[in-house]
DNA sequence: AAAAGCCACAACCGCCTCCAG
DNA sequence: GCTGGAGGCGGTTGTGGCTTT
């Protein structure tokens, strides 16, 4: 025998429900409560099944539900729960009043989820994505010889190597924050003590104390550092880039030699740029010239990269 | 102005857990 | 301890509205 169905299909309405439908739920609701879902649609004369009157009530007409946009404290705690309890989303909303494990989700789905990938953070385990750590080496050994020439035409076997967008905009960041972190060129009108990232910078009082208490552990950082991720990207200040970024931070607080090694490549001087198999040296450069290199690099040798920048 | 594409979110589906009998 | 119904949960889909072409 198989499973009982929850309730008589035949005859029962699907879809969205209307007004007429709502109010003759919260009426018997109110005189009666909700009871035993399955009983409800017959005694409150609904054609609906129990359940779907249960998901409506529950998600949407009950009177303690907060409805609007999520505010900035609100996403950062379901950010902090969300690494700590994953996919529990009813245990998420049972810590976040008026909202529903529902409407939770498709918040997380459709906006948090895809700006923390934006951020280098793997929306999972948030932690910098392993993709990109993968990349960075790839990109240490391919891009910057021993002789840190930096060759755009390797750079052009790179992208026959990498198939996703996203791995190419991350590559054209890396060599941003090379360039960058060198003072080669004013990309966003970044201020060099803006690099490397702060993560307490943007901190609010009472996450500062809490970082500051050494008892709290590595995981509890790592969310502390993904808000402020956020709140900096919130705040529109200058994105030199939010790789860069994520890179810093992350690595600052899970791996220091992970970061010490990356920070050195990253420090590295360029001394020459290599463009149309012609190798100028730029140690003698102007600031304008520096910036008219890069610029050049960026803009004429590499043009279909920087419109996929838009990818993510 | 119309068509196509995209996005957000309400609602549904099916599996799981709990618990009374 | 077993069974089956009710409710809970997370993943997925459908749809309406907005934006882009």
């Amino acid at each position: 025998m198989g499973r009982v169905p929850c309730c008589d299909k035949n005859g029962l309405k699907k879809g969205p429900w209307t007004p007429e439908e709502d109010q003759k739920l919260i009426d018997y609701i109110q005189k009666h409560g909700h009871g035993t879902w399955r009983t409800l649609p017959k005694n409150a004369g609904l054609a609906r099944c129990g359940k779907s009157c249960r998901l409506r009530w529950a998600n949407y007409l009950r009177p303690d539900i907060k409805r609007g946009k999520f505010s900035s404290e609100e996403e950062e705690t379901i950010i902090q729960l969300h690494s700590v309890l994953g996919n529990k989303w009813s245990a998420v909303a049972a810590r976040l009043p008026g909202r529903t494990d529902n409407e939770i989700k498709n918040y997380w789905n459709t906006h948090i989820r895809k700006r923390l990938l934006r951020s280098g953070i793997d929306p999972v385990t948030h932690r910098p994505r392993l993709d990109l750590l993968n990349l960075s080496s790839l990109l240490n050994t391919v891009l910057f010889n021993q002789s840190t020439q930096l060759e755009a035409s390797r750079f052009l076997d790179i992208k026959a190597q990498l198939n996703t967008h996203e791995l190419l905009n991350i590559a054209i960041n890396l060599l941003q924050s090379q360039c960058q972190k060198q003072n080669l060129f004013k990309y966003n009108q970044v201020q060099e003590s803006s690099l490397p990232y702060n993560p307490t910078q943007f901190m609010n009082a009472s996450q500062w104390q809490y970082n500051e208490a050494s008892s709290c552990s590595l995981s509890e950082n790592l969310g502390t550092v993904n808000n402020d991720l956020i709140r900096y990207q919130n705040m529109e200040q200058p994105k030199p880039s939010l790789l860069y970024d994520a890179f810093n931070a992350k690595l600052i607080n899970s791996d220091q030699n992970l970061y010490n090694n990356l920070d050195s490549v990253l420090s590295t001087p360029v001394s020459s740029v290599t463009l149309n198999n012609s190798s100028t040296n730029i140690n003698n450069s102007t600031e304008d010239e520096k910036d008219s290199y890069c610029s050049n690099f960026f803009d004429f040798q590499i043009p279909d990269l920087l419109d996929m920048s838009e990818f993510i």
